[in-house]
DNA sequence: GAGTGGTCTAGACCACCAT
DNA sequence: TGGTGGTCTAGACCACTCG
């Protein structure tokens, strides 16, 4: 919002004061723009059912194009707190207290702390050892390649919640491997040795607890779990995590919100 | 693709048979070119890893704009089928085989007829009440409105699957009492009365059979079942359905992809 | 340094909703 | 009929990746 960004000629140089503006170092105009727009929601300026302002009103109010007022929206939208159908305003969908903080599905550990929690954990075993066929399969490698395997207890206040079985590639696994065994977050220690997760495939059922599940949650052989089963890759596409978590009911409930173009479904069968 | 839809200036009149072109009444161009890349993929053209053909190089193919490629390329990327960075051309995620088909989350009908399933099921019981406070909250009306509930069990190829208990405002209700109680799809029959289910907020954890559950879908009471609540709203944001749908365990799971902005969520407690 | 995707602008026409 | 969002074009600069 400071500088104008590619106005190829100089005209209006002089809208700095717009209002909404915000500092900005190189994030992209419309996420700040949309950051704006979604305090003014979250903090009530705009309640649930209220309209918001017609897109050229906000182009015109924030100095920037109608295309990135768009984008801006956009993103709200992917997160389900407006709709927008053709010919009238948008509506707001959800007020100040609901749905507010979407807690994005990524790391347990800044999972955890967004919502205040302390999170916590123990590694139960790390090993190596040949790829299985499903292991194969998720990591797109051939079946016996040399795979990391790592097990975990995660912990939220003190309680375990969930248990953790995670097969990495070797090269990821060798960077795992030689992290000191009370780090917490491996997915931000990795993102500092270059490996970024940037897409993840999500399958959600329910499992039941064997005899390793029960020993470390403190539940009984057989209780029904809440299994998230995750595939990572990472921003060329390489698979870089293969998960299987199980949660201890009544612990997480997963959320999502779907428009008409979305990406959450059912499938037969777990 | 057949006309040049708005060139200000008729230059460019020629590129009519331009490859890929497909009949389009009033279908977005875009999505006709993500519909192409979509079979392409799922063909096998691009395999798991392949990388796609730049933006410009697509928008030269195809006689289209470079804006009009990167929202159909967007529709793929959420779907899931393809990755995109900066400095490098798209990386196909998903082979022919995997992931090809996102059974979008919606209707129970639709959704077992694509898979090319049997759905059925039965209506047991049709009421109107008072909302309590959660029905209240959830469909923004005053607690003690007139709502209407339905319970229905839900079968895939005559087994049950689902026990599904849903509630309506009042003006949506109506509409739904009236109709025959072999009605498979409320919300098919709801849109040809112009109530359509635009999005939806979805909550999935576990939950645990009563004796009702049990009594429908055949299993002990106590058992555990995965659950999933549902609120959908039309486009104008005014919530038309409150759902608590109760699967048996084994016969489905809820898939989701997550890319870097994205509302799939956990969050604590049930 | 060339190639490529990400961001932004400016302007146009259309489809749909409400009045 | 006027307001509004949906689609599309054309062109520009920037940030990043990779050989």
């Amino acid at each position: 919002m400071n500088q104008a960004p590619q106005a190829p000629q100089s005209e209006k140089p002089e809208t700095p004061d717009t209002p909404g503006r915000r500092a900005s170092g190189r994030t992209p105009l419309y996420l700040t723009l949309a950051a704006d727009l979604r305090g003014a929601i979250t903090a009530g300026e705009y309640g649930s059912g209220a309209r918001l302002p017609a897109e050229d009103e906000l182009a015109r109010r924030y100095g920037v194009s109608r295309g990135t007022v768009r984008q801006a929206l956009a993103a709200l939208r992917t997160d389900g707190l407006i709709t927008s159908r053709r010919g009238t305003r948008r509506v707001v969908l959800a007020g100040p207290g609901e749905g507010g903080a979407v807690t994005e599905l990524r790391s347990f550990t800044r999972w955890a702390r967004s919502l205040g929690q302390r999170p916590g954990g123990r590694t139960v075993s790390v090993e190596e050892g040949a790829a299985d066929a499903e292991e194969a399969e998720q990591l797109r490698l051939e079946s016996g390649a040399a795979v990391h395997r790592v097990l975990r207890l995660r912990t939220l206040a003190g309680e375990p919640v969930m248990v953790e079985r995670t097969t990495y590639p070797r090269e990821v696994g060798a960077l795992v491997a030689a992290m000191p065994p009370d780090t917490l977050s491996y997915s931000e220690q990795l993102a500092r040795h270059g490996v970024l997760f940037t897409d993840a495939h999500h399958t959600i059922d329910i499992a039941f607890a064997d005899a390793e599940d029960a020993a470390l949650l403190g539940c009984r052989a057989g209780e029904a779990l809440l299994r998230e089963r995750r595939r990572s890759t990472d921003p060329a596409g390489t698979p870089v995590e293969w998960s299987q978590d199980r949660y201890l009911p009544g612990t997480v409930a997963f959320t999502a919100h779907s428009t008409g173009a979305f990406a959450l479904g059912r499938r037969l069968g777990p």
